[in-house]
RNA sequence: CGGGGUGUAGCGCAGUCUGGUAGCGCACCUGCUUUGGGAGCAGGGGGUCGGAGGUUCGAAUCCUCUCGCCCCGACCA
């Protein structure tokens, strides 16, 4: 392709909601243009990387054994409403009506769709297992997107569903994709890592995230340097637990006056103690009413680990702004806003974090205002509470597995894979037949993977000041021929070695315009072409040519065919 | 949904307080010079100032409503 010919545009100044390198580098590069908040328009340039990394997801699925169909992006509401996810999916879910009024929805995910199609396909436990695959748009929408392409609305995403006759086959199906994902993103040479993560709202029994580290990454992972344990950490645990060796629970309760103390932190300054020995209490509401959340008093409590541990679909913490608030806190737990307690609270259910079980000294809420009680003890003075992990994890403390300290990262969620069982089958009705004749759900797995996200992963882990420095095989091109100057030899030169290039099935591209040799060289930096080849008068005088790695920039000279042969070799060399 | 901000040429912005011919830089077009890391000079094109209503002789500017977008939080995976 010749520059002259392309649709293409860079910026030198940069979109003032750009706030991201990647979505920076690829709006100035020409490759993604925003139509509406998180919504897309992808450029020839960016195409070229997305469809360059399906082809690879293409490749990897399909050696997996997954085989490839395309459903429809919109879907009727009463596959939704069987799954129950019409009630539960919320706003994100784009609902939408055609013209007879009927409901329908945008997908921001397939299972409903696949179920559908394989309980009216597959009866027989001789069919499974199968492994079904499509790459689509989708849509969710997001409350608030943002950093282009890692957050859009509408975005691209490889979606697997696999359906099993047992577990077993779901395992070893499960592996499979773990090990195609890790050899997708392996090609693309991110620095990747495999964590274990919450289902959420997909459901299901166990889960991995793909995250690439990066330091705009949204999530925040928490990685053992030692045993390789790593885990979101909205589902990382920890062991961390009191060191300091207490009195013996032997003291009666006693009420402490700790007046205009709010906060843990006021509470622990006011009694001249560290906020761990404290407890600290947290009330939401759930499902089910409010309900009590003790932690130690320097942690923080883990929401999607309590409304696992809960069940509930709604979980909000209540908290005291304004004065309806206040009271409404109190008519519900028992206790003001900063002194609220499990010692006879109202509160149906008190769980507590495991860090404070078999701990002898509660300081704790009074229930009561400018209250607290030293020495409660569960029991006795308050009801035993549902002990579980209900804080986050944080830096430093003890792995689960060897007890090495914990290191915490920042990650973008490049894919996502579960293990479903049978959550969409018992619902949608989805069984077979067994050896025996036996009628029986079908057990599943589903596995996404986030194309664009992938690629802008890709550009945030691979950058420098000047621009993108793609690897080869996601690269929009792989050489850019750069002529310099207007002499006619020149060109006739580099005309020839780009034709030379295509007929070896090279990606090159020809930088064909009438521009001075900075703004060319500016240009290619900052779209990302691994490699460059540049001829200009004073060089070819000599019969010799440049090329040079977008990597290190060292420029290297050669006769046109040598440098051409070269260049080949190298762009093969970084397909993998 | 709560709080804050912003909307003026394709992009980045000034002008708004204090109403009076709509500006600057980048990009674009023409010419001349220039030509190995985002050139210089000269000339030029491009705007319903987000939208609707109002006040006024006169509104980008003041008032009301509305929409979009951005940030923080809540939310979500």
């Amino acid at each position: 392709m010749r520059w002259s010919r392309y649709f293409i545009n860079t910026l030198r100044e940069v979109p003032a909601d750009a706030e991201v390198i990647s979505q920076r580098l690829m709006m100035r590069a020409g490759m993604i243009r925003k139509v509406a908040a998180g919504i897309y328009t992808y450029l020839p340039l960016g195409l070229r990387s997305i469809k360059k990394l399906e082809l690879i997801v293409r490749e990897e699925m399909n050696r997996a054994g997954s085989a490839e169909l395309l459903m429809p992006a919109i879907q009727p509401a009463e596959l939704w409403m069987e799954s129950g996810r019409w009630q539960k999916y919320g706003k994100e879910l784009l609902r939408i009506k055609d013209r007879h009024d009927r409901d329908f929805v945008f997908g921001p995910t397939h299972e409903e769709v696949i179920t559908d199609t394989v309980r009216d396909t597959i009866n027989s436990y001789r069919r499974l297992p199968i492994n079904l695959y499509q790459i689509q748009t989708k849509f969710r929408d997001e409350v608030r997107p943002r950093f282009g392409l890692m957050r859009g609305r509408e975005f691209i995403m490889k979606d697997a569903y696999s359906f099993h006759s047992s577990r077993e086959s779901l395992d070893e199906t499960y592996e499979t994709m773990r090990a195609a994902y890790s050899a997708v993103f392996h090609r693309c040479s991110l620095d990747h890592v495999p964590v274990e993560a919450d289902t959420g709202a997909i459901g299901g029994s166990a889960s991995h995230e793909f995250m690439v580290l990066a330091q705009s990454g949204e999530d925040a992972v928490v990685s053992c340097p030692n045993c390789r344990y790593g885990a979101n950490v909205e589902k990382a645990t920890s062991k961390f637990f009191d060191d300091e060796v207490e009195p013996p629970a032997s003291q009666a309760v006693a009420e402490v006056h700790t007046p205009g103390t709010q906060t843990i932190d006021d509470v622990g300054r006011f009694l001249g103690m560290p906020t761990s020995k404290l407890v600290k209490t947290l009330v939401f509401q759930a499902d089910e009413g409010p309900v009590m959340v003790l932690v130690r008093g320097d942690r923080e409590g883990n929401e999607v680990k309590i409304k696992n541990h809960l069940g509930t679909n709604r979980l909000d913490l209540l908290a005291g702004e304004g004065l309806f608030w206040a009271t409404e806190f109190e008519r519900q737990t028992g206790g003001p806003i900063g002194y609220c307690g499990p010692v006879g609270t109202k509160c149906a259910r008190v769980l507590a974090d495991h860090s404070l079980q078999g701990r002898s000294r509660w300081i704790v809420g009074g229930n009561k205002k400018d209250m607290h009680l030293d020495y409660a003890a569960p029991g006795r003075d308050f009801p035993e509470p549902e002990y579980g992990d209900f804080t986050t994890a944080i830096k430093g403390d003890p792995c689960v597995r060897c007890g090495t300290p914990l290191e915490i990262y920042r990650g973008i969620e490049v894919g996502h894979i579960f293990k479903l069982g049978t959550k969409y089958s018992d619902s949608m009705h989805c069984d077979f037949l067994d050896e025996s004749g036996e009628r029986k759900p079908m057990i599943m797995g589903c596995y996404g993977l986030g194309i664009g996200r992938t690629v802008a992963a890709a550009v945030e882990q691979s950058h420098d000041d000047d621009g993108i420095i793609w690897p080869m095989p996601i690269a929009p091109f792989e050489v850019v021929v750069t002529s310099i100057g207007k002499d006619e030899s020149v060109l006739r030169t580099a005309t020839e070695v780009y034709e030379n290039l295509l007929a070896a099935g090279i990606d090159a591209f020809f930088d064909d315009r009438d521009e001075r040799p900075g703004v060319k060289f500016k240009d290619a930096d900052l779209i990302g072409f691994p490699l460059r080849i540049a001829v200009g008068a004073k060089s070819l005088a000599q019969g010799q040519i440049e090329w040079s790695w977008r990597k290190d920039r060292a420029k290297l000279l050669g006769p046109p065919a040598d440098v051409v042969a070269s260049v080949i070799e190298g762009v093969r060399a970084g397909r993998l």
